[in-house]
DNA sequence: AGATTGATCCAT
DNA sequence: TGGATCAATCTG
């Protein structure tokens, strides 16, 4: 099965509305070992420099640059010392925002598998600090494409992010989306 | 509820 | 340079 690999333009919009189009959408992962395809089931966005939750938030780093440039582009952190959290850059450059992958469905399996937590999303698709900066946008190595399917405005929920209770009102903002399932 | 783990950032 | 912090996960 193969889609339409995502576009810059397709990235460089408002944060919340690529959010809300990445759930359903396909996270693909060319390696050595093979191609590995799952389905967004849960993203969180991060939206520009008054966010306080945003690792943007305190200014142009090092390590935050590359929210700051070109959408389509992976930003790629490692947290506790273990763990690596995947984004995807967004909006114009200059304007740093990216929305991070909380979930996933893998389907070759039956019943197919929720890979649920950024932390485990990484590790499924060897996902590291290598992948810091690639342009998601060539459908080489790390790529989101539509594969056709549509997801319906209504089986879209939406939560306060995870883990960012620092960041004051920031933290209550209900940007942590997640795609119901079918049945439910 | 506590341990783990190391890059990052800012204050000494 | 030191040390607190951290967009998480595992084990109990």
């Amino acid at each position: 099965m193969s889609g339409r690999v995502l576009s810059r333009a397709y990235f460089r919009r408002p944060t919340l509305r690529v959010a809300r189009s990445l759930l359903g959408k396909y996270l693909v992962r060319a390696s050595r070992s093979g191609m590995t395809a799952g389905r967004i089931i849960e993203v969180e966005a991060y939206v520009g420099p008054e966010d306080r939750a945003s690792h943007a938030s305190r200014g142009r780093t090092k390590r935050t640059e590359v929210m700051f440039g070109q959408p389509g582009v992976a930003y790629v952190y490692l947290i506790y010392g273990m763990y690596h959290c995947f984004n995807v850059v967004t909006e114009r450059t200059g304007y740093p925002a990216a929305i991070l992958v909380r979930a996933v469905e893998v389907d070759s399996n039956n019943p197919p598998a929720l890979i649920d937590g950024p932390g485990r999303v990484s590790r499924f698709f060897q996902i590291d600090r290598t992948i810091n900066r690639l342009d998601l946008t060539l459908g080489k190595t790390l790529w989101i494409e539509d594969r056709g399917a549509r997801v319906a405005e209504s089986r879209i929920a939406a939560f306060p992010r995870i883990g960012v209770d620092y960041a004051g009102a920031w933290a209550a903002k209900p940007w942590r989306l997640r795609l119901r399932s079918r049945e439910g």
